[in-house]
DNA sequence: CACAATTAAGTTGCGCGCAATTGAATGGTG
DNA sequence: CACCATTCAATTGCGCGCAACTTAATTGTG
């Protein structure tokens, strides 16, 4: 509905850009949000949360990893892994410890409840497919477009951050 | 590095439902996260943050209404818009005050304030759609995808949260 | 060897997002 | 009218996600 009369001005191109905005921002974040409860409501049972099921799904495909480590596979740094691993550890699912070779980096490691929560995980992303309504293609398809939106956005976040210069300086 | 082969074990379909799983929920889980990224390099100058954006973004559409419209185009509730409407009014740009004629329900409203950040806003779509690297089109047929996925997450995630699966879940 | 610079985790603070609860106002029913 | 269910906003509690800072270990340079 873009059409619609805007009290007190007529449209400008502006003010459907403003208006095109609202629905690709809103989109996706209502569509995180969405996926988010749905894991929610499967991961339950399993006593995991969205973010800790992800860090799950790391440790089942390496099995021991240093938080350094496990933070460039998700994206996440300590001041967010920290506390979480310290829940995983809490509930029995990893050990954390401090490397011999380096004191400075510690190891996470799953324990034998961690490995063998892997079996209960594997009806896990059926019902997640099964909600989405989407076959295997469609999925793929989405998947690849989100990636290169990510690796789009975080370029220009990058570029963002540093200065404000006008000039072209460095694209 | 597992590749496809598993240790000690051919592929079962599980398995590769689960690293599927992974790309997906993942990439969308990243892509969110990456697009807040932009957005708050960009809406620092506007002393926003991305969801306050989003609800002024609703505001300068319908300059009044209670919170609980607000919540019902943005899917959150109260609980989220209350602290977030505080800090908004905080902030000089919305006054909330409670219906006369319906005294549970309180109104939200731009001031002159909220009124004028509009205006610096505009410049902000461009810049976004520029980070993204996609066009118009592009853009669109992303955002019905993504609209597809939430309508169909939200049916599974209502459909789930009553009942419990007949089948014996818990271990 | 001594001493800065770098790197890794951890901690703190703040803002969502959501479940659950509370409190006040309204509406419906007998 | 009295009573109860419903509705709306606010609050509480918890878990991210991220920026900024702290602490400790390692690296590098003179």
């Amino acid at each position: 509905m873009v059409g619609t009369s805007y009290p007190g001005g007529m449209n400008t191109p502006d003010d459907d850009w403003l208006r095109l905005d609202q629905q690709i921002c809103f989109s996706l974040h209502a569509a995180s949000r969405a996926f988010n409860g749905v894991y929610r409501g499967i991961l339950r049972d399993l006593g995991l949360t969205y973010p800790q099921y992800l860090v799950m799904l790391v440790l089942w495909e390496h099995d021991e990893l240093p938080v350094k480590k496990l933070g460039e596979h998700l994206r996440l740094d300590s001041g967010t892994l920290s506390p979480l691993l310290k829940r995983l550890e809490a509930a029995g699912l990893v050990r954390r410890e401090r490397s011999a070779r380096d004191e400075r980096s510690v190891e996470v490691r799953l324990t034998g409840e961690g490995v063998a929560l892997r079996r209960r995980a594997l009806q896990v992303p059926r019902r997640i497919a099964a909600s989405t309504g989407f076959d295997t293609d469609e999925i793929r398809t989405l998947r690849a477009r989100l990636d290169e939106l990510t690796t789009a956005l975080d370029a220009a976040a990058f570029a963002e951050q540093p200065g404000d210069s006008p000039a072209g300086e460095r694209s």
